[in-house]
DNA sequence: CCGATTTCGTAGATCGGTCTATTTTTTTGT
DNA sequence: ACAAAAAAATAGACCGATCTACGAAATCGG
């Protein structure tokens, strides 16, 4: 017991009178152990408290060890898809870990994914919107890959994603229902939301133009843009309230939504002024204090799904899978009718 | 550039016309290298790829990677600990690591702990209240830990924590003197508070009860017991209120502290009712549409902190050492006087 | 009952680094 | 210019597992 750590295998084949080889087939439950070797071996792991050696295992293939890159733990959303994949693990012999990116850049994606990669994880979910698909694809020959959130087919890692097309589609339909056009869509930045990047950000983006020229309310298009936290949706609602005070805003997700939620406040207003909708649908969404508009796509679901695309990979497909998460709409107070008065 | 990774130190070694060992030296920046050695490594190791592998360090000594362990990632609190602790560690070799505990029993604490021991990290950060000292004083043999949260001296690991009592004490002063006694003290289970564990919400706990005995108010401490989340919170909140509506709530955290809000406003009333206290001052706390009165106890400040402890143990440092953080009340709209009417 | 199979168990190479001990090269002092 | 000292570079053991190849024991079939 001392400083640097327990029992080997070498310990416990000691014990048990085998070979480490022996030890090691039980642990692995591999061909070729006869019963009474292995209550032998078992015993004397029990007796010295014996855990394999992650690294030791890693330099020879497997780690047991699935890794997901956060872009910051703040974003409750994420919390969600974390659950969902910490649940899908349970009872496993796989243990989860998370690499959070500090920033919002690619570098710092990058610096993660690569982190989990040094760290020879067996497979690895990601999230970083602004890390290219093309370094996903070199990465994705090295590792098991799963994609979170962006759309588009990738030949060698897998994805997981909401329907954002559809989910704006319910937004739009929702507030135009409500005699909403005067409609701002605040949304991060312009690198974020890259046409054809197939980021969700971009997908709502793309689709909120699209409804509004639909609805013939072209001219009315009006995108506001801001950064990743509630703070700086803040500043930038009021910058745009200073403006132009719209009749709804469409947040790219609750954060940003909730922030505008608070410049809307400080600005005088409430939501009889104007509506907002937020994505993602997190938590606090549905607090009645709160009561967000909001588009629900099972983080859970995004989690588990992503779990299981990783486990299928391990196990030895090599096609490149996807899979779909359908959004609802859920109204609650934040959105209202458009006054008649203010009826454009 | 094949499944099973990149280059290797013997590739560098080879592409250098150097030995393995002179590689090594390069990378960890060891004494007795030449100048023209270092650039002839370095600019193999450029041409490469090169990343050393983390489990073959591992095995030898060090991972230059550090592991917290939370109880789940949705409570907002720890996400200010994550963010301070990464922001500690940039421009440092060091990775961090998450490992979510799934449920709030202490063997799912000890699990993720373990797992990160197992993965021969080289500091851990604990925070399962749950999870015992002798335990940790046992795991803090084979490598540094810092606890988080806990109050007491332990002999062999270091601890940051807030000041609870008094953080607690400007909680209760601030209600007594908008004329609050009748005070419920919602908090979680008895194996969290456990007496003398030195757990937040202990601390929280006793000092609630003492301040109380202390204004006099001995006949109206009551306490209601809840689970870990917001929902649990809410359930337990309106239970309570079926039986008996206090003047004032004061929850064990900020989430619990929304929990009873959404209770409230269910029942059909409001913080001029009953006032309600978070503690840790969580983002959305500040928010106007919830605008919850709360202890800001800085979370960054304390994964800072904890990085920095681990960093100096891992530097050499021996004897323990802890860090405590100042609490400050935040005082908003959730917390009102006592109506007249209403004064018992 | 004896050769052929199958089952059980082990030896030893291997993964990719670190690090000590040692050798080779360069620098230094006189 | 040459021995002593310092600096540079290397060989090879080592960390703790996995896994292939092979030997020994048990089982089988006729």
């Amino acid at each position: 017991m001392s400083k640097s750590g327990g029992a080997t295998i070498e310990d416990v084949a000691r014990e048990a009178g085998v070979s480490r080889a022996a030890v090691s087939k039980v642990i692995r439950n591999a061909y070729g152990v006869s019963p009474a070797m292995r209550d032998r071996v078992n015993a004397a792991i029990k007796m010295l408290d014996y855990r394999p050696s992650v690294a030791a295992r890693a330099m020879r293939g497997v780690s047991f060890t699935l890794g997901i890159e956060l872009p910051g733990i703040s974003n409750p959303f994420f919390s969600k898809i974390v659950a969902g994949a910490t649940r899908a693990l349970q009872h496993t012999q796989y243990q989860l870990i998370i690499a959070p990116a500090t920033g919002d850049d690619s570098d710092e994606g990058v610096r993660a994914l690569g982190a989990l990669a040094d760290r020879q994880v067996d497979g690895i979910i990601a999230i970083s919107p602004l890390v290219t698909s093309e370094w996903l694809e070199n990465l994705s020959r090295k590792v098991p890959v799963v994609m979170l959130g962006r759309h588009g087919d990738a030949h060698s890692y897998d994805s997981v994603f909401g329907d954002d097309a559809e989910g704006t589609r319910l937004v739009m339909e929702h507030l135009f229902h409500l005699r909403h056009r005067r409609i701002v869509h605040l949304t991060r930045s312009e690198e974020v939301t890259r046409p054809g990047s197939g980021n969700p950000h971009a997908v709502r983006l793309e689709q909120y133009v699209a409804r509004m020229r639909e609805a013939g309310f072209g001219d009315d298009i009006r995108v506001a843009r801001t950064g990743l936290t509630e703070e700086s949706a803040r500043l930038d609602t009021l910058a745009l309230l200073d403006q132009e005070v719209p009749t709804a805003i469409f947040a790219g997700n609750d954060d940003l939504a909730l922030g505008a939620l608070r410049a809307i406040d400080e600005f005088g207003l409430t939501s009889a002024d104007v509506s907002v909708v937020g994505y993602d649908d997190i938590d606090i969404a549905s607090h009645p204090a709160v009561s967000l508009t909001s588009v629900n796509q099972s983080g859970e679901a995004m989690g588990e799904q992503a779990i299981r695309l990783l486990l299928e990979r391990i196990g030895g497909r090599v096609e490149s899978s996807s899979f779909r998460v359908r959004p609802e709409l859920r109204v609650r107070h934040s959105t209202r009718p458009v006054p008649t008065s203010q009826k454009s």
